[in-house]
DNA sequence: ACAAAAGTGTTGTCGATACACCCATGG
DNA sequence: CCATGGGTGTATCGACAACACTTTTGT
């Protein structure tokens, strides 16, 4: 095994996590302090990221830096762009930064997003902290713009492919999954169009189980199952050309 | 301006040309002859690529590529993969060639896609071929797989985005337009139904001309405005499968 | 019994599909 | 005049949007 890093590649990993609020991104604290630890030069939020290691591919190496963030095993990376602007990071803070850690100037770097429910996460580290996505702080280099890219992408993945499960707990209410497609969409949807439709679909398995929520009605539980996903899909293929 | 090159890093473009069979790739000879002319130890196919320029951007770099092989100025390349995979290239042919050519092992690729009119491109260099993309001959390196990929995002993208004009001749006719669809997406479609639709489309718009074929009755030409497109198009899409 | 969220049906509209023949031209 | 590709209309069906009240539970 060949542990050198590439030295002039990153890789770098948005992490989503949804909770009843929206979607929520993990972040770092970037802080440098020179003279005095209560005025920090440097104080703000980065996405994750590390140097590609050279003898793993790409997804290996950013799955080492969400596992090394949150304990998970991921299985769900999404490569979505790859940045590479030699004046991408070229603002005083950022040079600063990268001068400061020994780092070579990488300006080339591979980007990944996440998605899991956020409680699933347990933050063992207190450098990270969750944003809502609607409300980020101060972010350095150019991670709002990749932010924002993965958002974007997530938005079209989600049109198209099973991912939304991917956001939810195991099982799940009809509305808490109404409420992940209208947080991550943006839009807001009719609740009885919604409920056709995703009933419609042999993939969102009833249970014969109730979450009890807060103190009202219970409301049932479903699960998602990639097995009939994977075979529906198919024949729907096949039949519609 | 600093025109070294990472020694590590290279960009590879997916060169789509569309004629009236289909599409086809533009890809260049790989041969090498170490004893005897008429005996290369390698001669196969690759697709034009070549390394990442430190002080441009990876797009820009692509553009170069472009520009070398086509004479054109690149306007509409689409950035859809990088591969990362250490041992993406591992094959005894790929290896001798990379040690024949005194490169260094590239690993890691950003890839591009181009698509454009076939009959827009006059090739200089008889290195180049272009190949159907339904009978590609033997392929170098994992190109194979690149040029899938490029497809099947080229796919997705002509669903949602009018990628389809750039590979059209400025002028064209509803029925080349369907062909165009017809052979990118493998599908067939129903004329009148096709016509129906585009016909709706503010933004293709018709000439007071028309094209004379071959010996038939002649067509009605269109072009596709950008402008009007823009404006319009908010979820406008020309397909539904 | 009331507050709060879960759950439920009908109707109208619009877009998608299926389908077969006439038209204009060049040779 | 005929061969060839260009061009056209209608009927049916299904998907989606709009819309408001009842049900179940915990307190």
């Amino acid at each position: 095994m060949d542990f050198r890093k590439r030295d002039n590649v990153s890789v770098d990993c948005v992490i989503f996590g949804l909770d009843s609020y929206g979607l929520n991104i993990l972040l770092r604290n970037r802080k440098l302090n020179m003279f005095n630890d209560d005025f920090p030069v440097i104080d703000d939020w980065v996405i994750a990221g590390g140097p590609v290691i050279i003898s793993k591919t790409l997804g290996e190496t950013a799955d080492l830096i969400f596992k090394s963030i949150t304990g998970l095993n991921a299985f769900n990376r999404i490569q979505f762009h790859t940045y590479g602007n030699p004046s991408r990071l070229k603002s005083e803070k950022d040079l600063l930064w990268i001068r400061s850690q020994g780092l070579k100037r990488q300006t080339m770097t591979i980007a990944y997003y996440y998605t899991q429910p956020k409680e699933s996460i347990v933050l063992k580290n207190s450098d990270f902290k969750w944003f809502p996505l609607k409300s980020l702080p101060d972010l350095g280099f150019d991670h709002k713009r990749i932010i924002n890219d993965a958002h974007e992408d997530l938005k079209q993945k989600i049109m198209v492919d099973p991912v939304i499960f991917d956001l939810m707990p195991v099982k799940f209410t009809l509305n808490e999954l109404q409420l992940a497609f209208e947080s991550i969409l943006e839009v807001e949807l009719d609740n009885r169009n919604f409920r056709k439709k995703v009933l419609n679909k042999a993939y969102i398995v009833p249970l014969n189980q109730t979450k009890k929520g807060s103190a009202k009605k219970p409301s049932k539980l479903y699960v998602f199952s990639r097995d009939v996903y994977d075979k529906v899909t198919e024949t729907d293929y096949i039949i519609n050309i």
